[in-house]
DNA sequence: GAATCGAGACACCAAATGGTGTCCCATTTG
DNA sequence: CAAATGGGACACCATTTGGTGTCTCGATTC
């Protein structure tokens, strides 16, 4: 099972996430014709998807359809709301302004 | 500039964001010491994480000082929160209560 | 039943990634 | 001044990544 954030870090897949966010579930055929490369490399993205379980698959017919799921995308959320005080500090407020006044 | 998200893909800089967020500065050398690899390797992930800007370096006598810059983490905390909806709806905490009774 | 369509399974490729070791130079210390 | 330290700059290497094309096969349509 592969990491969430290397999932994420290309953008064809950061992508192809927004486009089964916004759909129901779609197959592997009409995912490969919004994106300018071959249907191999579609699948190989979302095999990479899926290992991150950011995606689930099931056949239906010939069609393999693709679900985005949305659960693994906690697991970064969690890592950067650590880091959110570094920017919402009374310090950092003041430092970004004194860096505005420069 | 390269990629927030790919400059944060790799566990080890994870490793050094955290590091350097719990610092004020750090010199080289002291980073290196707290990783399983040589000055090179090390120098080479400062190298992806500056060029992110997700971290600032100045030279101080022979050292040359790292500091955790948290700013473009904004951005993925920007792009995650649009999916945040999709575990904090109505439907899908219903959703998680039907799975949970399976 | 034949032709078409959707997709898995390879084999292949160039470029990027994450390490290493060595050489050299500037700065600091004894 | 000599020795030691911190680190840049390479050259090198194996593995991974992101793409391609081709072959085959089951499902669908004519």
């Amino acid at each position: 099972m592969r990491d969430v954030y290397s999932a994420v870090a290309d953008p064809t897949r950061r992508e192809m996430i927004h486009l089964l966010a916004g759909a129901d579930e779609l197959p592997l055929h009409e995912i490969t014709a919004r994106f300018p490369m071959g249907r191999t490399a579609v699948s190989k993205h979302l095999k990479v998807l899926r290992e991150a379980e950011l995606v689930t698959e099931r056949k239906v017919g010939r069609e393999t359809r693709f679900r985005f799921n949305p659960e693994p995308l906690k697991e970064i959320q969690d890592w950067i709301s650590f880091y959110e005080r570094f920017w919402t500090t009374q310090l950092d407020q003041l430092k970004n302004l004194l860096e505005d006044e420069k």
